[in-house]
Order: C-alpha cells, then structure tokens, then sequence
DNA sequence: AATGCATCCAACCGCAAGCTG
DNA sequence: ACAGCTTGCGGTTGGATGCAT
C-alpha cells in the first residue's frame, strides 16, 4: 500500500507565503496554540498543507526567532557542534535559542564550509584537507567521527584564533559525551539557559556550561514590563506585506517577546505546547491590529505582565 | 542601463521516527 | 506486532537579490 501524502496537493498552494496567509496563519495560532497541523490549514482557512503551515511557523513566523546573520560566536558553536554531531541540524538548533535548523543549516552551506574550505579544513571531517582520503571522507560523512578525528578538528578550530566572547571556564564542567541526545537535553531544560559546549573549548568532550552560562549575551532576558515597542518605527501597511526576511509580520508588531515568556497553553490534546494563555483581548486585539493597517497604533504600546494591550483599549 | 553570473535563503520533497489504536 | 497517521529532519531547489562587467 502507498504512503499516502501529506496533503491533497490538488488545489493547494505552494511558493511563498504571503501577508496575508501570515496573517491567518498567526491568528489561527494565536487562538488554538499549536495542535494538529494537518488540521490547521482547513480551520486558519488556507490553501496550504500543514507541513507548509507548520514549517511557515517553525521557520519564520514564531515570535521567539531571532533574524540576521549569526555572530561569530554562534557560527564558532556552531563548527563545534557541527563537529560532534554531524550534519544534525535540528540537534545543532537546538544549542542556539532563537534559531532554526534550516537557517543553521543555509548558514553552514552559504558560509561556513566556504570558511573552512579556505582554511584548508575538510567541512565534513574537520580535517584538514590534505590529509583526509576519499574513504575516510565517505565513512565520517555522518558524523560517526572516532575521537581521534575529533580532536585534530579541534587543534584545527583552536588555530582558527576567532574571537569568542570568554566564558567563565569555572562554570564549565565535562559530561559524557556518549550521546549527544542526552546531552543536549540537559542543556535544555532550561530554555533561558542552554548548556553547550563552549565554543572556545576545544577538548573533544561536550561540556556545558552550567545554568546561566549560556551566551547569555546573544540572548538577553525580556521580561514582558521590559517590553516596549520602538517609536518611529515606519507604519507599515499590511497589505503591503510581502514573504520577504525583511517583512516579518511579527517584526512588523514589534511586540512579541522571546518565546520563553510566553505562558504555555495545553491544547485538547492536553500537550502542552508553545501557545498564548488566551486572553480575549489579546487575541482580539491582534485581529485588529492585524487586519487593518493599524500597525501605527502599535508605536506608542508597552505591555504589563499580564500582557494587556491597556495603553491601546 | 543591460546583461550574466554568483549568492542567499525560504520553501519544498521524501524519508524516518514516533505515536496510537 | 502491525498498520496508519502525524511530525520532524535533512537534502535540495528555485526565485530573488546583489554584484561585476
């Protein structure tokens, strides 16, 4: 028996989204949390399949992404990582908050193995090219890299003398580096707070850095009273919205915080997931603001805690 | 200004993993 | 144990944009 696809394709859109699609998109989510993708492009009323919606969502739409390139610092973690873990981006992601696989991934595949190429250093391996075989290079494509491998990639990254913000070297602590898997979940607990291995430790063990030592600088903390929308911010229309980077409607709102301050919600499938404690006037008030072009009314809104729109009701 | 090439990145595709009945 | 379904992941593509000529 075939796999049944995803979707019925017939009739479906495909390309880039549009402000419009964004916009339904973002209300249905605001409204229902995040629940069955499948289901939400008939519920949010639009022609896409919800793997669409839901990599829409994943990629670009969440209010706790962060846009632009990444700093040297994140790209150094990311080497680093890259070299433990392979071509796992999702795993990768998962050590730089506000960031996706697939952006981590255009990164490595734009940027970074273009770097390591021109320092002479295998992207796959992490070896240097002149010393790699072709059969080393197939067998270590996964990133089944034995140890060894692992550590004269990291002489390699040593030399690579980037500048890396310095990291308390007492808050980093060894653990086992059996699985990654385990590892990083740890790391995560706290989504303030992720562990890593630090960039600019180059022992082929993973390390963490503990609790509060994770690139606290490339993530600062918001509280929700620290909110407060930019002024002179250029009234933008929604209609003239557009899928470009540049466009994000959720920038365009200039409210929404790191999504670690978003209060959890549990779906009807009682998983807990991202989501907005549903406030009527919250969301309502978002329709509004979406809807029309009433995003001028945005520049002058700061948020209490309990995410009242009171400056503009 | 026009053209061609290079680069970037959002989005797609197919497969795998995980979950449920 | 199995089938069917959903979600997640990684590789790839193609359109938009930037840059050089």
């Amino acid at each position: 028996m075939g796999r049944q696809p995803c979707c019925d394709k017939v009739g479906l859109k495909k390309g880039p989204w549009t402000a419009e699609e964004d916009k339904k998109l973002i209300n249905f989510i605001l409204n229902n949390g995040q629940c069955c993708w499948r289901a939400v492009p008939k519920l949010a009323g639009l022609l896409r399949c919800g793997k669409s919606c839901r990599l829409r969502w994943t990629n670009y739409l969440r209010p706790d992404l962060k846009r632009g390139l990444l700093s040297e610092y994140e790209e150094k973690m990311v080497i680093d990582l890259h070299a433990q873990l392979g071509n796992r981006w999702s795993k990768i992601a998962s050590h730089l908050p506000g960031r996706t696989d697939n952006e981590i991934k255009n990164h490595w595949n734009t940027h970074i193995k273009k770097k390591l190429k021109k320092m002479g250093i295998d992207p796959i391996t992490h070896k240097p090219l002149s010393t790699i075989t072709i059969d080393q290079t197939n067998t270590l494509e996964q990133g089944n890299r034995p140890i060894e491998e692992e550590k004269n990639q990291d002489i390699l990254l040593a030399q690579m003398d980037i500048e890396s913000s310095p990291i308390d070297q007492s808050t980093i602590t060894e653990i086992k580096s059996e699985d990654d898997d385990n590892n990083i979940n740890n790391n995560n607990n706290n989504n303030n707070t992720m562990g890593t291995n630090c960039a600019n430790n180059f022992d082929s063990t993973i390390v963490e850095v503990n609790n509060n030592g994770f690139c606290i600088d490339e993530v600062p903390l918001i509280e929700p009273h620290e909110i407060l929308v930019q002024e002179s911010t250029p009234s933008t229309s929604s209609s003239s919205f557009t899928s470009s980077s540049s466009s994000n409607i959720l920038e365009d709102l200039k409210f929404l915080s790191s999504f670690d301050e978003w209060p959890l919600m549990e779906n009807n499938n009682n998983n807990m997931g991202f989501g907005w404690e549903i406030n009527n006037d919250f969301s309502s008030t978002l329709d509004f603001l979406l809807e029309d072009d009433h995003s001028d009314m945005m520049n002058n809104v700061t948020f209490d805690e309990s995410w009242n729109f009171e400056q503009l009701l």
